[in-house]
RNA sequence: GGCGGCGUAGCUCAGUGGUAGAGCAGGAGAAUCAUAAUCUCUUGGCCGGGGGUUCAAGUCCCUCCGCCGCUACCA
């Protein structure tokens, strides 16, 4: 017999410090389009997913509400799994680092690595930030400041654990060398391979006891904890059975495929990597990076309050409209924009349009012209033009297979588009309501919608793994008695398996048409955007990174009309600006030259930050500051949709 | 600073040394089964600048400009 062909994918386990956002989203849909894939395809498959709930930040943001860390975890838990399920997330597991399955294996893992002389005890020296409780690298410490909280660091030496990471440098460097589709996209491996062409220093593991409590007590010393990273990434191995039960570990060791962010690539093609060669196993056939969300082209960030919350998008767009787009949005393994606008765009063209009106004017011309009931095929009646068709969609197989096995997500769906396509023009070119007015012509009728009927029906298969809900809808719905949810046979994908004479049942459009959302006005996005910069710079004083009202009505902002202009004389970023505020005239430096000439400014409206300390910038004062969007470059100056008298406050 | 990547249509991007492409957006038309959804045709490029190799360069080399990523032990 046949071994049973096995694939295990995993998620990061997710930091419980944080509500779930797009990120979280973003790489759980992703395994779960894959897992579901490789389910399809017969593969017996093991998604795990879960949460990393020990270390400082979840024992500060425990003590912060005044509860107990593992409260605070138990909350946060339930976040996430609320999100999965909304999300129609399929993992197999779901780990919390704090259950006793994965603590006991972190133990036996430390205890392995004793016992093969693997630790050994060293002093950590580093900068210290006291109230932040977090230590920084030399090179990260402004003039003896903390980077984050601007307060003295002190130098300080603590007695740790130590793992020899060092020893593996070269043998981990050999082995992604050897197998350039270790570490995906190409660009992260050249990274990862760029970090190891420098030293590779022992790791830390521990952390004292006294320090910090919430973690995983070291198994042969009570002084120290296990430092988080090295818990977390143990996960991978605890729940499939390392040591605990030899069989199911060899079945799922190694991992098919890690998922992560680009954000930790690096723990885990090292870390993780050489732990693993520590204790003798096999590493993961792939560690795959995926990138970030931005949000209308701006980094996404408590402070700047553009935090996409999956759980509304999902609501506004529904759970499979949304995995589309993450995943055909952009190529895995970049970065992409997430906006309404974006969003709104791919499911009116692409979902409402060409798929869902696909499906809707198949089904009711099969309820016109066949009674609701989907017709047999006249072998005689089967023209060039169908087996064109069962010839794209045949090929769907290998194509959509491809991409998905090279983690194409983008791709995988532009080739099914290319049937969804097909389909539409084949309805063009055959035109069944002009076949329905000929009584002769029924035999050509019925095979025209047979083919539209199989065509839906394979489209199903495929789409599938990306929209669960809806793709087990289309086979429903165009009279299938096929789950989806199960392995299917290989033939199952072949042209020609929909059963006739079976009534469709034609219910609500997949994907009624949305509503494009307003274009924000150009000047409101603008603005809010330089403001959030301001605050931006404020907040990352303060923990909590949101200001309050109070914070806000500190700034006097005024509308400003432009009086004169003029260059600064040996400065190519700057103009003299004098701008009139209803109650005076003030004179400004502003560093938009490059951007703006200054003619074209006289007579604009801006918002100026009225009290504002003043400045001598190249020997001219200024007296406040205008609003501008950009970053280091100015973009465009804030202005009003509306005409508006100067002085004006803008609130 | 070091290492790596990118710069092609209004936007997002594809493009093995051999006549510059797709999707979206824009323009014109056809059709009426359909969620006004579809289908056909179409406008639009000093391929970042300069230099070189070659019969031939978006593609290879050099250089300049611009943008981005990585540069670990908070997760």
């Amino acid at each position: 017999m046949r071994k049973q062909k096995t694939f295990y994918i995993t998620t990061p386990i997710y930091y419980v410090n944080d509500v779930p956002h797009i990120g979280h989203a973003y790489t759980t849909i992703a395994a779960d389009v894959l897992a579901r894939y490789k389910r399809l395809r017969g593969y017996e498959t093991f998604f795990l997913t879960g949460t990393d709930e020990h270390g400082q930040k979840v024992q500060q943001a425990a003590v912060k509400q005044g509860l107990d860390p593992q409260a605070h975890a138990d909350r946060m838990v339930t976040a996430f799994k609320e999100l999965w399920k909304r999300l129609t997330i399929s993992n197999s597991d779901f780990v919390r680092t704090t259950e006793d399955r994965h603590k006991w294996i972190v133990q036996y893992v430390l205890r392995e690595l004793k016992d093969r002389n693997l630790l050994y005890q060293a002093a950590y020296e580093g900068w210290y930030c006291l109230p932040d409780e977090r230590f920084w690298a030399g090179n990260e410490v402004v003039d003896g400041k903390c980077p984050e909280c601007g307060r003295p660091v002190e130098h300080i030496s603590e007695s740790n654990y130590f793992f020899k990471m060092s020893a593996y440098r070269d043998r981990l460097i050999q082995h992604i060398r050897k197998h350039p589709g270790f570490i995906q996209p190409e660009s992260r491996r050249n990274e990862v391979l760029g970090f190891l062409d420098r030293p590779l220093e022992d790791l830390c593991i521990s952390r004292p006891r006294a320090r910090l409590s919430w973690g995983i007590p070291f198994p042969f010393d009570p002084d120290y904890v296990t430092y988080v990273w090295v818990d977390a990434l143990v996960n991978y191995i605890s729940v499939p059975g390392y040591g605990s039960d030899d069989r199911r570990f060899k079945k799922w060791w190694p991992a098919d495929i890690h998922l992560v962010g680009k954000d930790i690539l690096t723990t885990h093609a090292v870390y993780w990597s050489t732990l693993l060669m520590a204790l003798g196993l096999d590493l993961p056939k792939t560690l795959f990076a995926h990138g970030w969300w931005t949000v209308n082209g701006e980094k996404m960030s408590k402070s700047l309050g553009n935090v996409v919350d999956p759980n509304a998008m999902a609501a506004e767009y529904g759970t499979d409209a949304f995995r589309y787009f993450l995943l055909r949005e952009v190529p895995f393994g970049q970065d992409g924009d997430f906006s309404k606008q974006a969003m709104t765009g791919r499911y009116n063209s692409e979902l409402a349009n060409d798929l869902g009106n696909l499906f809707s004017r198949t089904l009711t011309m099969i309820e016109k012209y066949s009674g609701g009931a989907v017709p047999k095929p006249h072998p005689k009646a089967v023209k060039a033009d169908d087996r064109r068709m069962a010839a794209r969609a045949g090929k769907l197989y290998k194509s959509v297979g491809g991409e998905m096995d090279r983690f194409a997500f983008h791709r995988a769906l532009l080739e099914i588009w290319t049937l969804v396509d097909s389909a539409n023009r084949y309805v063009e070119q055959n035109a069944p309501w002009d076949l329905a007015k000929d009584p002769k012509k029924r035999p050509r009728l019925d095979t025209v919608l047979y083919h539209l009927a199989e065509t839906i029906r394979i489209l199903a298969i495929y789409l599938f793994p990306f929209m669960p809900t809806t793709a087990q809808r289309m086979i429903t719905e165009i009279g299938s008695t096929a789950q989806l949810d199960h392995a299917l046979k290989p033939w199952d994908y072949q042209w020609g398996k929909l059963k006739p004479a079976r009534a469709v049942q034609k219910g609500r459009p997949l994907f009624p048409r949305m509503e494009a959302p307003a274009t924000i006005p150009k000047q409101e996005t603008v603005a809010s955007a330089t403001l959030s910069k301001e605050i931006r710079m404020e907040s990352t004083q303060t923990e909590p990174s949101l200001i309050t009202i109070d914070d806000f009505r500190k700034l006097e902002l005024r509308v400003g009309r432009v009086v004169t202009a003029e260059k600064v004389a040996g400065a190519d970023k700057l103009l003299k600006l004098s701008v009139d505020i209803g109650t005076e005239t003030r004179q400004i430096v502003a560093g938009i030259a490059k951007k703006y000439i200054p003619e074209e400014l006289i007579g604009k409206s801006v918002i100026l930050i009225a009290n504002l300390k003043p400045a001598v910038i190249r020997g001219i004062e200024s007296r406040g500051m205008i609003l501008a969007a950009g970053d280091k470059e100015v973009e465009a100056l804030a202005t009003f949709i509306e005409p508006v008298q100067p002085g004006l406050r803008v609130k």
